[in-house]
RNA sequence: GGCUAUGUAGCUCAGUUGGUUAGAGCACAGCAUUCAUAAUGCUGUUGUCGGUGGUUCAAGUCCACCCAUAGCCA
């Protein structure tokens, strides 16, 4: 380990802005947060960049499903993303947007340098072409039978039945998922990437460890199939940066997100006067690392060194790349309620339970991390609160009963302490090189060291005899500065625990404390509560139900969990007579209708029933309608509430009538 | 389908270039202890090392094939 400071800039990769961070996701925040908190912890000078990947089709859609601007649905996605990682106190310098001038500026500048490079290529495509929404499909976008297996709706780039991959215009029966048009093929210039000029570049600097071993052999794998060139043009309409030079053509997404990395740190760099060229020069004597998942390595480990090389910044000193996170064994699954989001987390256990956790497994390979639910409850408690926690809290007491909180003025035994300093060597390098799993396992085994020092001097029978306060004293101070160590080495992993103890004992946790002797603390308070397997079951519980709620299914809907009256009452549910029912102009599946429920002015609801339905059917009669719920701005304007239907869709849709007599404006209760 | 990983005790994982009776933590059992959020200490049980075949004096470790799981195929 260098003993200069190190000056160094790390990335996690961008979260889409179309959806919530779920905690897959925070496997990688969580890693890359420990190791920037440890690096920080050793004094060196680092960043921690992040921002929201803000662009492409998905999210233009989002957004215009959900009548809004693509600008406010990312917005909205920053804000939420933002909350949930400060929650599970992952510290960004700077958490950005891909959507913001600085990224802009460096999208196109970069791009410019490449075309001034020669390394721009155009050449015509011909792709499916959506002629009702006017838009060219993205592969995910075009649904069809498998022109393999003929399996049934499956995706344009693959068939989730027998696994064969294909080209979008090879499916049989082609149908857009946007509108549900036959999509005609349409041709259209494209601007590629050279790659191949990269490649002598690309093999040199993944064959000097720039990456994990696995991850070269596939790499390698990659450059034996041949390097073709890559597209990173898409036409109007998207959701991007406009390609200068050329009409009606955006960046690709994937081309301006990496340098969301570039633009998040130049952001800081004005907030904060950092040097910018300092880091991204070519000659550049700084770090830079990202960490990635392994889906995206061939973005970060081709395309990005190329871009960057061909625009004449520097390259990445290394990319990190982890797996994927499996829940007992298997893939997150909604069904299973083991597809759990951040938040969903966060309002039934400790986030620093997910940070231990994680850290107790991760490592420096591209396998799979597996959270074991059951081995998570104990892990957590045994090593935690069982082991580390119950140091301090053993000790404590003694202290501040018999010694007013004062800690005595010597270590009984330096040697001991002295070896946990000692510790600290190897330690520093699991976790230099994202040995977590072995930083972990080393300072459960000072812990033992530690208690095993208690049960020794057995505090507890000393505190009975007369004339050894002297003893006792210097016993609970050996058993206090031990664990001050052993916090100081979690702190990466535990930031919000660390606060506690630092409070606790009255100092400020550094890599090596010296002991604190003669010292006063204050009184020890429970650092860590333990897990109840309750507590994680209502957490897969609250998973599974969120599910039900947003996909009803067509087959063996079963009943959902019981609840209180109360909280059926929050449903003001009412009688309406719908006065007027109207088709909405370019909506696929709407009815306008105007619903008289006793109140001034008939609110307008847009209800899903249009292929169910004639208008003038519906006309003069009563339903029933959700009176409180939110009003929401739709394309074709707001809708005050919904009417209440059963049925599986479509044709299938049966909104309800009350029985002869109901008045509109009646509760239903 | 092709490729890349992974598969070791009930659970989570270590096992260096092949070398004696295969390890750790958790869980479990017994004993001790009662300072501590029933926490801690000591002792102990557990394995056809995914399967089959092969190379070798010797294979969890190398080779081939197969099975399972995950990812990638621009």
């Amino acid at each position: 380990m260098e003993n200069s400071t190190r000056k160094i800039l790390v990335t996690s990769a961008l979260p889409y802005a179309n959806g919530s961070i779920h905690i897959g996701h925070l496997v990688e925040y969580i890693q890359t947060d420990i190791w920037v908190r440890f690096q920080k912890l050793r004094g060196h000078e680092c960043y921690y960049v992040c921002a929201d990947d803000a662009h492409g089709t998905p999210i233009m859609l989002r957004a215009q499903k959900e009548g809004i601007e693509p600008e406010q649905l990312v917005a909205k996605f920053n804000v939420e993303h933002q909350a949930d990682f400060a929650d599970f106190a992952i510290e960004f310098d700077n958490y950005y947007s891909t959507h913001s001038d600085e990224n802009k500026y460096f999208s196109q500048l970069i791009y410019q340098r490449l075309t001034e490079g020669g390394h721009i290529e155009r050449r015509t495509i011909s792709q499916f072409y959506d002629p009702v929404e006017k838009m060219f499909l993205p592969d995910r976008f075009i649904r069809g039978e498998c022109p393999k297996c003929s399996a049934k709706d499956q995706y344009g780039d693959s068939c989730e039945v027998c696994g064969k991959t294909y080209n979008p215009t090879e499916l049989k029966n082609p149908t857009s998922a946007i509108s549900g048009a036959k999509p005609i093929e349409k041709e259209s210039e494209h601007l590629f990437i050279n790659l191949s000029n990269f490649e002598s570049m690309l093999k040199d600097w993944i064959n000097s460890g720039t990456v994990q071993n696995s991850i070269k052999h596939k790499l390698n794998e990659w450059f034996e199939a041949g390097l073709q060139s890559w597209d990173i043009s898409r036409d109007a309409p998207y959701f991007g940066f406009e390609i200068p030079g050329e009409k009606d053509k955006y960046f690709y997404v994937w081309l301006d997100a990496p340098i969301g990395y570039i633009a998040s740190f130049k952001n800081l760099c004005e907030r904060k006067n950092l040097n910018f060229d300092e880091f991204w020069q070519a000659n550049s004597k700084t770090e830079l690392y990202h960490f990635i998942g392994k889906d995206i390595v061939y973005f970060h480990s081709l395309f990005w060194p190329a871009m960057l090389t061909g625009s004449g910044f520097r390259k990445p000193t290394s990319v990190f790349v982890h797996g994927f996170l499996t829940v007992d064994g298997k893939k997150m699954s909604k069904s299973r309620g083991t597809f759990i989001n951040a938040r969903t987390y966060l309002n039934h256990l400790n986030p620093e339970y997910l940070r231990y956790y994680f850290a107790a497994k991760l490592n420096q390979g591209v396998e799979d991390v597996d959270l074991n639910l059951e081995d998570f409850c104990q892990r957590v408690n045994s090593d935690l609160v069982g082991k580390v926690v119950n140091i301090a809290s053993r000790c404590a007491g003694f202290i501040s009963k018999r010694f007013n909180g004062k800690l005595a003025d010597n270590l009984p035994n330096q040697e001991l302490y002295q070896q946990f300093i000692n510790a600290g060597v190897t330690i520093a390098t699991m976790y230099e090189q994202r040995e977590y799993n072995k930083t972990v396992r080393e300072i459960m085994s000072l812990a033992d060291q530690a208690n095993q020092y208690i049960d020794e001097h057995k505090p507890w029978v000393i505190a009975k005899q007369d004339g050894q306060e002297q003893e006792l004293q210097a016993v609970c101070t050996q058993g206090l500065n031990l664990f001050q160590i052993l916090m100081a080495y979690l702190s990466p992993i535990l930031p919000v625990m660390t606060k506690q103890v630092e409070k606790f004992l009255q100092t400020t946790l550094i890599w090596q404390p010296k002991p604190l002797l003669n010292h006063t603390i204050q009184q020890f308070k429970p650092l860590m509560k333990r897990v109840e397997a309750k507590q994680v079951a209502a957490m897969i519980a609250d998973s599974t139900e969120s599910l039900t709620a947003n996909t009803p299914s067509k087959s063996a809907d079963s009943i959902k969990e019981i609840i209180s009256y109360d909280d059926f009452a929050k449903v003001d549910l009412r009688i309406a007579r719908i006065i007027k029912a109207e088709y909405v102009e370019g909506a696929q599946k709407l009815l306008c209708l105007t619903l008289d429920i006793g109140e001034e002015k008939p609110r307008n609801v847009f209800a899903g029933i249009k292929d169910a339905y004639e208008p003038e059917q519906l006309v003069n009669r009563l339903t029933v309608m959700v009176a409180n719920l939110a009003p929401r701005k739709m394309r074709f304007g707001l809708s005050e509430g919904m009417v209440l239907a059963a049925g599986p869709g479509k044709k299938d849709l049966f909104i309800l009538s009350p029985d002869t007599g109901a008045q509109p404006g009646m509760r239903v209760k």
